[in-house]
DNA sequence: TCGCAGATCTTACGTCGTAAGTTGAGTCTT
DNA sequence: AAGACTCAACTTACGACGTAAGATCTGCGA
C-alpha cells in the first residue's frame, strides 16, 4: 500500500502509518523506511516527528487510548452503585476485545518502560466506579494493580497443552505423558471438553473466569470494610474457607 | 568479559553465554556477535547450535527452567493436603523471586510464540498439588490459566502513578489532576501510606493480594464442588455476595 | 523581490542477521 | 602410514536497519 495523496506529515500521520503497518505486517515490520513508504516519504523525514523509540511508544499509546475509548464508550453509566463489577467486567472485555484486534500489541505494551498516559483516564473510570460503591482508595488502587495486566493483555493464551493432535503420540510425547501423568490427565478431560469450542482452550472463557475471581475477590474485600483493606487480607481468606 | 579457557562449543555453553549477556546488558545486547565474543569465537560459528531466533527461544527455555527449578525446590511436599493454596502461592513466590533477578525475561517470555516445554514440570506440579486436594481437573486447568501470567512474569510495576516527585507540581500536572479526580486523590492516599516503604507501590505487596484472590476464589469453587465448575461461577459469585 | 526558517531529501556510517564458501583438525579406512 | 572424509570453526560479503550530517526545497513576511 504505497503512496497517498501528498499532504504534509505530522506526528499523528506517522503514527496512523505505523499503526497501519503493525495491524498488517507486524511490529517488527515497523521501521522507519516501511513507514515512510506508506507516506510517501524518505526514512530521515520522519525524524521531524518521532525516532524508533518513540515511534513505538506512539504506537503503544495509540493501541492502549483505543483501549480506553473502547472500555468508555457505551457504557450505561452504572444504574446502581452496587453493579460495580458488572461495569468493571465490561469495561475489561471491551479491552480485550481491542487486544484481539491487535495480536502484536501486548508484547510491545511489556517492552514499554512506562505505560502510556492513555491509560489513566481508563483508571481514573474504573476507580471511580469503585470509590462510588464504597470501596474506598485503598482497595481501589490494589484493584487497579490486579486488573491492570489483564486490561493491558497480559493475559494471552499461553499455554496450549500439547498443542499437537492427540491421536498420533510421538514417542517423546508418551515420555512426557509417563513423566507428568497429572498433565496428562489434564489435556485428556480438557479435549474431552473441547468438543465443541474451536481449540483446546477457550480462551474467552478462561479469561472471564479470571476476571470473575478477581472481582469477587474485590467485593468481598469492599464487604469486610475499606478501613483497613490490607490487613483484612486474612479475614477475608477466613471467611471465604467456611 | 572476554575469552576464557578455549574449551569446544556447544549449545549449551552458546546459551549459558547469552544468559550472561542478557542479565548483564540486557535482552538488546544479546547479538550473535556479542554472544561470540564472550565465548571467544566468531559469529557465525554459533550458527551450528542456533541462529537468532533459537537463541532468544533457548534463552526463555533457560530463565523459565530456573522459574520451575526455584519453584519446585525447598518445599516440604505439603503436609496436609488442605494446604493446598500455602503450596501454590508458595512456589508462585518462589517464581517471582527468579523474574524479579531476571528484570528482562518478562517482556521477551512474552514475545515467544510459545511458552517453552520446561514450564511443564512446574504446571504438573501444581496441577498435582491442587488435584490432590480435590480440585478436580477442570478447576485446575483454570487455575493454570489464571497463575500463568503470574507465573510468567506478566505482573509487573506497570503502573507508577505520578512517578515523578509530587511536591513541585508542573502545570500538566495539575491539569491532569483537575480532569482524573478520583485518580488525583489516590495518588494522594497512595502516598500517605507509602511513608516506609520503597516506591509510591509496594508491587510485592500488590502481587501478594492478587494472588490471595485467585487463591481464596479457587478454592471457593473447590468447595462448590468440582462436578461441574463451569458452571458454578454464578453460584460462587451469589455465595460470597451473601 | 528577496531572504529566512522549517520541512524534506541525499548521502553515508556502523551494526545487525546470515548466506556462501574456505580452512583446518580429527577420524576412519586401507 | 597415507590418503579421504567429516564437520566444527572461520572469512568474506550482502542487504536491511537506525540515524548523524549536511544539502535542498518550499512558503511566507519584508
Amino acid at each position: 500500500m504505497p503512496a497517498r495523496a501528498k499532504e504534509p506529515l505530522s506526528r499523528d500521520r506517522v503514527l496512523a502509518a505505523a499503526l497501519e503497518v503493525a495491524d498488517a505486517e507486524g511490529v517488527p515490520a515497523v521501521t522507519m523506511r516501511r513507514v515512510a513508504e506508506v507516506l510517501d516519504c524518505e526514512a530521515m523525514s520522519l525524524y521531524h516527528y518521532v525516532d524508533k523509540k518513540a515511534l513505538l511508544a506512539g504506537l503503544t499509546e495509540a493501541v492502549v487510548g483505543e483501549i480506553a475509548v473502547a472500555a468508555l464508550d457505551d457504557l450505561p453509566p452504572a444504574a446502581d452503585p452496587a453493579d460495580w463489577r458488572d461495569v468493571v467486567r465490561r469495561r475489561c472485555l471491551a479491552a480485550r476485545e481491542v487486544m484481539l484486534r491487535h495480536p502484536w500489541a501486548p508484547p510491545l505494551v511489556a517492552t514499554q518502560p512506562q505505560p502510556p498516559p492513555t491509560v489513566y483516564p481508563l483508571f481514573e473510570a474504573l476507580v471511580a466506579t469503585m470509590v462510588d460503591a464504597g470501596c474506598g482508595y485503598e482497595l481501589a488502587h490494589r484493584a487497579i494493580h490486579s486488573l491492570g495486566p489483564m486490561l493491558l493483555g497480559f493475559t494471552q493464551e499461553l499455554f496450549e497443552p500439547t498443542a499437537d493432535d492427540e491421536g498420533a503420540a510421538s514417542p517423546q510425547a508418551e515420555a512426557m505423558a509417563l513423566a507428568m501423568p497429572y498433565l496428562a490427565r489434564l489435556a485428556e478431560v480438557a479435549v474431552h471438553e473441547a468438543e465443541g469450542t474451536i481449540g483446546l482452550c477457550d480462551t474467552q472463557a478462561e479469561f472471564e473466569f479470571t476476571l470473575g475471581l478477581v472481582l469477587d475477590g474485590l467485593e468481598a474485600h469492599r464487604r469486610v470494610g475499606a478501613a483497613s483493606a490490607v490487613g483484612a487480607a486474612s479475614a477475608v481468606g477466613a471467611a471465604s474457607a467456611v
